[in-house]
DNA sequence: AGAGAAGCTTGACTCTTGTCAAAGCGGAAT
DNA sequence: ATTCCGCTTTGACAAGAGTCAAGCTTCTCT
């Protein structure tokens, strides 16, 4: 049941832009053929980055958003002194490099999980295609407001949750984004490192790691290593019932 | 040298819309005259919000975004079992109501710390006015992406800082806010309670009271009730060198 | 295959922040 | 002008998370 990569399944791919496995990009907006065509001359062959490599850093100059099409990223900010924020875990069909449209450089580093493919959207040209396609234009303004409510979400986690709930919510927002793309729900391989899971949490890696036993004891998960399954994920969600945003339908 | 009221100067207005104070909204865009004529047409005229109201609430339907353009405002989302968390405080010439485009509901609520005046921007026709002039159009996606690396920096201070450098950085931020609409960099009046800072902050309020009280202890500030002065900013600044974002140009 | 590095778990202890409580003050409304 | 309510401050104590350390497992690279 473990699901070895987070690759997009097929049908979505039949479904979306001929050339990039892009769900959220290209579904829901509607587009006709021709439209279809123009977008896809739009976006570049798609991209490997390999396990480790940084898609891009911030600080390097803006030039175009990127698409996971298959494969895991991280974004994370970094202060002067080095303390590490990561910003979000990416998986296929999910935005990276918004950030960096206010001031033409990227805001944060972008660096591959597992080894992975990106579409790369030259973003000077998505803009023009908007003008001749109001609902693409409409779309992107979308997906940059969508971000806009995760980040609030974040927000509300990071200043108001304990240390099991921001778990037992990391771990159903992950379980529900897998089974979007057609993964088991409740048996999945964590792609990052508890480090990287504090450090999104606000929480140390120790906490990560004695809250994961701490669920493990109850039952309510099991624990191997990287491997997680929710055994009892209703538990888990009885845990941040109350706590989360009222309409949170990421 | 206090501030009465976070009220954009009059040098800002002139070179900005004829019906309405938006600074972010206008000066940084180079429209023409007649670009700038059918903006206006779009900006209805501004309106009263008494201190205390609501512009908006979350789960309303969005329509709208609105600019201040005169007083002060909070941005924040509940959880169910009624933890708020404050997502943003925002003066002059600064948007809300971005989060509302993704889902055409309002994501937050919008709550008037002062009595204030907004001017409402009716999306689809800054939409479709954006497909007119290109400008326009890249000026929004630059003022959502903004708002995203706002939010980055908050998961940052969230995420990674103390209390004694999240308030320092709080206070710098609105310090630097007011110094760029004209006001004294570093003698105002808070706006806010001691509870809604520290609900942006991620702390209690007992703790907004004491780390006050401990910077007021060294100097470094003074502490009238909602009077600050910042005494020694710089050390305020040296407090937070390290913790904050590389290139942070909020 | 083996060695070394990196990541994970767990324990003991510390420290920051939260909680509860009481008292003081100021501002708003009558 | 007065009263009352809400906000703020401060103290004492509790608790959750962080820090430090040790030992173990797994993975990677040679």
């Amino acid at each position: 049941m473990t699901t070895e990569q987070t690759t997009i399944p097929l049908h979505a791919l039949k479904l979306s832009c001929s050339n990039c496995s892009l769900r959220e990009l290209c579904l829901p907006v509607g587009l006709n053929r021709e439209e279809m065509t123009q977008l896809d001359a739009v976006i570049r062959q798609s991209r490997r980055i390999k396990r480790g490599e940084y898609l891009f850093r911030s600080g390097e100059g803006f030039k175009s958003l990127f698409a996971v099409r298959t494969g895991f990223f991280k974004t994370c900010v970094s202060s002067q002194d080095g303390r590490e924020q990561v910003t979000g875990f990416l998986m296929s069909g999910e935005l990276m490099g918004l950030d960096g449209i206010s001031s033409n450089i990227h805001g944060c580093d972008a660096i591959a999980l597992e080894d992975s493919e990106v579409c790369e959207l030259p973003f000077n040209r998505i803009e023009s295609l908007g003008r001749d396609i109001p609902s693409l234009q409409h779309h992107f303004f979308r997906l940059m407001s969508r971000e806009i409510v995760r980040d609030q979400n974040v927000m509300l986690l990071l200043g108001n949750m304990k240390a099991e709930e921001r778990l037992a919510a990391f771990l159903l927002n992950l379980s529900q984004r897998l089974a979007i793309r057609g993964f088991a729900a409740n048996d999945f391989i964590l792609r990052m490192s508890r480090e990287e899971i504090g450090s999104f949490l606000g929480l140390k890696l120790e906490t990560v790691s004695r809250t994961l036993s701490k669920f493990q004891q109850q039952s309510w998960i099991s624990v191997d290593h990287k491997h997680i399954q929710l055994v009892k994920p209703d538990e888990l969600k009885t845990l941040i019932s109350g706590c989360v945003h009222s309409n949170s339908a990421e």
